[in-house]
DNA sequence: GATGAATGAGACTTCATTCAT
DNA sequence: AATGAATGAAGTCTCATTCAT
């Protein structure tokens, strides 16, 4: 009996995802040169063999996870949209971020891993600057809303600090004090936090 | 005639910073993985064998590279150390960090890409660890005697706004307004800046 | 289609064979050390990386060859177990030496050749030892049968002759008189012979 | 004060003994393969460089070890050559082997451990085969003189046996009983011992 | 006589990728 | 869709030997 193609397309879909899935986690554990595809076609229990005629090349199939910063870029762009008030917006923002960092550790642990990684990936450099320039775009539009002085180096100071917890976070997970470093962000750009400054 | 000990430890000194330096060059350009021995050997004029008498490995070799932040780390504690006064403290950190970035970029960029990459370098690891520990308690020290609300809160923020920083200047050296943010940052930790947070 | 487990079984034990095959003739002619992994590949007709897809390091792979002596020894055992008479039995192990050393000329070459080599090989030493002593325990106990006064010297003597007859078998194989050795050292280790020397 | 041609040639003298003293040791301990020039050098105390003013190269400078055996073949054949009866020659000869290896360990363990390897050593070779056809033709001498059957036969299994407890002996000392074996020898090629056989 | 920096060939090993089935 | 044997390039490292001083 042979299979529909909505089968078929059930099937290579499953696949793709359990590669991807374990590759995500090797290469946030032991760093993309130090995963081979074996390990990856090992842990996804399937064949070296397969895992190329779902990914052309390993470069290709970091790239396929990097691409999911996209879809956090939007989601990330469209909770923005959706509010008016610029100081919720800064706080969601934070608020976002962080949980973001506690829920998919991998992601953003193999994120950050790579960003500074040169050779390794054009494509992936490219991504993560789009993704950059999103982000600074959106706080730097946030800060002139709200009257802040040079906007813009604001915007790229508070990125810099989402990047600068994330990575420190990542460096010793187990002691950092991330509610605490959060709640005091949340404090410092509240809209009482900001209208101090401002004074 | 054999030559001096003099002698020989003028040119193994010489060979080895050549090393040093080509292979702190490459490293920073193509990242640890990118970049081999033969490479090295390569950019400095010697052969590959050359290097071992001089490194035992490619991760000695990068340790030793890495090792330089013990250096760094000492000078910009003693600097620290000879401040009294607490904001003046801070400015010359945060002016230190900055220009040491823009002096030696190739090191800090080495050290960013390296600082994350899992499996590399167990020693890497503590000397970032060391480093980063020293650095917060500093700044930890500094927001107490200020009397800033939770310091150590403070200092995770100000080590991560330095590391986030560092990170996306070298993301995109070109069109980060480094000078717009240094300035920014000097404000926000100025003597003003901070007594308006505090109201 | 893929293969059948079982035609990559067959596979896998074919490739094996002709690894073995060609690199206990190669170490047994040219020495383990004379005998690089390339070497072995090319007379295999293989490609150097596929070796190491079957042996995990050259040490491995000479293990794995130097283990085929349990086997000997196992045969050894059994077939002197089976013999009641310890007259026959003794003449059975000297027949089984010489008949082996001719038979497995590369296996008993290469045997004696790394048995006496410090660094190669632990694993080699412990098999070679425990090979040892079984056979000594052997002879030990049918000299111990016959009455031999001293049968442990008289076993470590026996032990010896073999080892030295093997050695310089091989030391010189077109010249030793391997056939008059063998009868000579039949009718010395024969009832006769023996008693003579009892009285 | 320019030195003497004399004392030039002590110098050279201490310096070349030491080299071989070391390599020696070394080449015993750690096998020719697993000893590297520059092993031998640092512990002799010199530099690379002079050990190739002393000796060619690594292969010549283990030669030059191995050519030792000549010296003792010499003092071998000239004791032997002075005592008439047979039996004493036989007898002396084994307390000879015996206590030779006893103290020339290293030396003695060296000469076993290379005879067997291929590739190392042409000279080694030829060395070897002479020392012991100088010993089997004496064995065979001695074994005529005293009418024994087959003396040829008889004069291989002697020279096997002292090769065999050598070899044994060496690959596990500590639990060697070489004294009794010793002794049983001396016993089974003593005039009582061999006329029993010949009855 | 003496030094040790320097070379370069060659060894072992890994791994992304291909391919026959 | 799926397998895993097979390839081959490239990488790390060792070491006998040379050579300028």
């Amino acid at each position: 009996m042979p299979r529909t193609p909505e089968q078929f397309e059930e099937i290579r879909e499953k696949t793709k995802q359990k590669i991807l899935e374990h590759s995500l986690r090797l290469f946030a554990e032991k760093g993309y040169h130090g995963t081979s595809i074996s390990d990856i076609a090992k842990a996804a229990g399937i064949s070296k063999g397969l895992a190329y005629n779902y990914f052309e090349s390993k470069k290709h199939l970091v790239e396929s996870i990097f691409e999911q910063i996209h879809e956090i870029s939007n989601q990330f762009e469209k909770m923005i949209a959706e509010i008016d008030d610029p100081y919720e917006q800064l706080r969601q923002a934070i608020v976002f971020t962080f949980d973001y960092m506690k829920q998919n550790e991998e992601f953003w642990r193999l994120y950050v891993s790579l960003a500074m990684q040169p050779t390794v990936m054009d494509t992936a450099k490219k991504i993560t600057a789009d993704f950059g320039n999103r982000v600074f775009k959106m706080f730097t539009g946030v800060f002139r809303k709200i009257g802040v002085p040079n906007p813009k180096a604001e915007a790229y100071i508070l990125a810099g600090i989402m990047d600068g917890v994330s990575l420190e976070y990542f460096f010793d997970k187990e002691n950092y004090p991330l509610i605490s470093v959060k709640n005091k962000l949340l404090e410092k750009y509240s809209k009482e936090g900001l209208s101090k400054l401002m004074k």
